[in-house]
RNA sequence: UGCAGAAUGGCGUGGACUUGGUAACACACUUCCCUCAUAAGGAAGGAUAUGUCGGUUCAAAUCCGACUUCUGCAACCA
């Protein structure tokens, strides 16, 4: 059979350092939908991946005395982790460092130039000598430098440009005409209108004052400027080839069903994006959806504010699910939601312990409790049940809907719209009554064979949205019965199995228990984090940097002026220094002597209290006294 | 400053907004029912909700105008 293709990206994250949540719920959203298509029977590719050029990161990686391809691949492990821990199925993580992305970014670029699209012209822009950057006019701070406040200067730099202007009729023609390209629309007359109306101005698309990009093979002063190395990266992670040589994928798969962007980026995908493929006569997306933004109580996110949070963290108290479900709930579709703790908890517990978890427990439960989990056929019918079974039926078509406007929240209403039903379907058909005695059996085999087959329907739905709950949930009721087709008969448990053992879905949480808990493991976190700021690795070369030697304590005293200080004559090979260490709140200086210990040789000197010490003798925290750090190894010997 | 969008009960989200006429949903709250279940479930209920002012109209959340506040964008920020 020949399914329908589907073709789904995110826009790649930037590689200048850790995405927070925010950037995390462009990539779920994207793999709810991925897997949603996946499981209606469509051929799906969704790609994902890293933007790892521009000025940025070379003066990050430069500061940071790493090189540039060092820093990203860092980076992008660390971006595709969190994509892992999120539980997302890309097809391809493309990263703009790769060389088949290099390659035919090139070829766009050089025929492009050959075709008269990209022409040779001069930019102009504010300089900042020291800082070595263009800004605009508008990034300028007061008139001055973004980065160092210093003066800037008009200059002017050679550069390759754009002619935007040429497709600017096509392209609104092409707007106008296809009205779902642009979601939602109310982005759509921000682009016309002040983009498009006023008139294109041509993108300047390359760039001599920095090199870590892609170079003009043409022209090598140059570095392909963002746009084109960027955004090319959906149809080169295809396999596009500018001279008709596509891959397969390609032929397959573009154009692409949605590009699914933050609305910041709108324009660039909306414009720029649109035009170079009529550019290069490549057909355009069906759809670029702009989907809003996840804010932290009141305003943005930023480092700046303190109200940054990761997925790893979250995930870390509340699991990758939980996460999901309330990034794919509670976000709005057109409007930028929020995320805290609290309401992170309280949708946890109203709707995922209450509603579903117990749900599912207590039917389980119950099959246990009065068949030892057998399941028998539904064969005593009542009205009653109509009402549920017709409502499992019908929520399929719903959520699929809700779906092809991706809709993500809404399909979610649906399922627990039925999971809530089924919640009063046992309060009406009470079958802990119908345990009491023989008679009743037979209906309460058939209440709970409705309720198992409901529950089953709401699994099969939820997968897309929490994968390893809706796993969880097949375990539980012990079926393999979990594909979309099943919901269209409502006999997909089979009468004969025995179900699975009950477990806890998801624990209802103690809100104060719980901030009180985030804020200590933070607390923890923030200490470990004090001197560097940022959790950043050390290469091989730092730790070069340190001369670590094993020497001996020979002699120890007091610090004359200091209580907590020790004094310690060391000796290195065939030198002895003074050393001064803070342990003498743990050991004498008895205790100190004859001890072989590993020192760090080549630390600054300092005078501690009118004492000076030469280096420092290194111990291990165990919490509540600090241990020697010992060796056998002979006075003098190279710790490496 | 210009352009665009938004403003709803204690919090949050949606709907009708193009087709003026009962404002919904979940959470929280109150009462009742139930005890299979994760102090969970079900039912009923209350609530000072359509930013402010004015206009059109029998009637406005909905149309028009002004104002206030917030957000985004303003072209090379990746």
């Amino acid at each position: 059979m020949n399914k329908e293709k589907y073709y789904i990206t995110t826009a790649i994250a930037y590689t200048s350092g850790k995405p927070h949540i925010g950037n995390s719920y462009e990539i779920v959203l994207a793999d709810s939908i991925a897997r949603f298509k996946r499981l209606t029977g469509y051929d799906v590719f969704f790609m994902t991946g890293t933007d790892e050029h521009g000025q940025k990161i070379q003066q990050k990686s430069k500061e940071l005395g790493k090189s540039p391809q060092v820093f990203v691949d860092e980076i992008a492990q660390e971006i595709k982790s969190i994509w892992d821990l999120m539980n997302t199925s890309y097809d391809k993580f493309i990263r703009t460092t790769d060389k088949e992305h290099i390659e035919t970014v090139q070829k766009i670029f050089k025929k492009l130039y050959e075709q008269g699209d990209i022409y040779k012209g001069e930019y102009e822009g504010w300089y900042c000598t020291p800082c070595e950057s263009f800004f605009s006019e508008s990034q300028l701070i007061e008139g001055k430098c973004p980065d160092c406040s210093r003066e800037v200067k008009k200059a002017k730099e050679e550069a390759y440009f754009f002619r935007l202007s040429k497709y600017q009729d096509k392209l609104i023609a092409y707007i106008e005409n296809n009205p779902e390209f642009i979601q939602p629309e109310s982005r759509k007359n921000e682009m016309i209108n002040n983009f498009l109306k006023p008139g294109l101005q041509d993108l300047c698309v390359s760039r001599t004052s920095f090199d870590w990009g892609i170079p003009v093979t043409f022209d090598d002063k140059h570095v392909i400027y963002v746009w084109i190395d960027a955004l090319s990266n959906y149809i080169t992670g295809l396999g596009y080839d500018p001279d008709g040589n596509h891959k397969e994928l390609f032929k397959k798969y573009w154009p692409a069903d949605v590009h699914l962007i933050g609305k910041d980026i709108l324009r660039f995908h909306t414009i720029y994006w649109p035009i170079m493929l009529m550019a290069l006569g490549v057909e355009l997306p069906k759809q670029v959806f702009g989907h809003p933004w996840l804010l932290v109580g009141e305003g943005k996110m930023s480092k700046s504010k303190g109200n940054v949070l990761y997925a790893d963290d979250l995930v870390s108290h509340f699991g990758v699910d939980a996460v999901r479900y309330y990034l794919l709930h509670e976000m709005p579709f057109a409007q930028d939601g929020t995320l805290t703790h609290e309401l992170l908890i309280e949708r946890i517990n109203s709707d995922l312990a209450n509603i579903l978890g117990n749900l599912v427990n207590r039917t389980i439960t119950m099959s246990q409790k009065y068949f030892d989990g057998k399941i028998l056929a539904p064969v005593l019918k009542e009205a009653i049940d109509d009402e549920l079974i017709q409502l499992a039926l019908s929520t399929p078509d719903k959520v699929k809907d809700k779906m092809d406007k991706l809709r993500v929240s809404d399909a979610i209403d649906d399922i627990f719209t039925l999971l809530r039903r089924s919640n009063k379907y046992i309060d009406e058909t009470t079958p802990w009554v119908l345990g009491k005695d023989e008679s009743g059996k037979e209906r309460l085999a058939t209440v709970l064979y409705n309720l198992l087959e409901s529950i089953r329907f709401s699994s099969v739905m939820l997968f897309p949205f929490m994968p390893e709950t809706a796993e969880s949930i097949f375990r539980q009721l012990n079926t393999s019965v979990k594909d979309w087709d099943s919901l269209k008969t409502f006999d997909g448990m089979k009468a004969g199995d025995t179900v699975g053992i009950g477990e806890i879905l998801f624990a209802r949480i103690d809100t104060e228990k719980k901030l009180k808990e985030i804020q200590e493991s933070k607390e923890k976190v923030n200490n470990v984090n004090d001197d560097k700021n940022e959790k950043e690795y050390i290469t091989i070369e730092d730790f070069d940097k340190i001369e670590l030697k094993v020497g001996e304590i020979l002699d120890c005293k007091k610090h004359p002026q200091a209580d907590k200080l020790l004094v310690s004559s060391v000796k290195i090979g065939d030198e002895i220094r003074q050393i001064v260490s803070g342990v003498a709140a743990y050991y004498t200086p008895e205790e100190m002597k004859g001890k072989r210990v590993i020192v760090v040789a080549n630390l600054k000197p300092i005078k501690l209290r009118g004492e000076e010490s030469k280096g420092m003798i290194l111990f291990a925290d165990n919490g509540d006294r600090l241990e020697f750090v010992t060796t056998s190894a002979p006075n003098g010997s190279i710790v490496k």
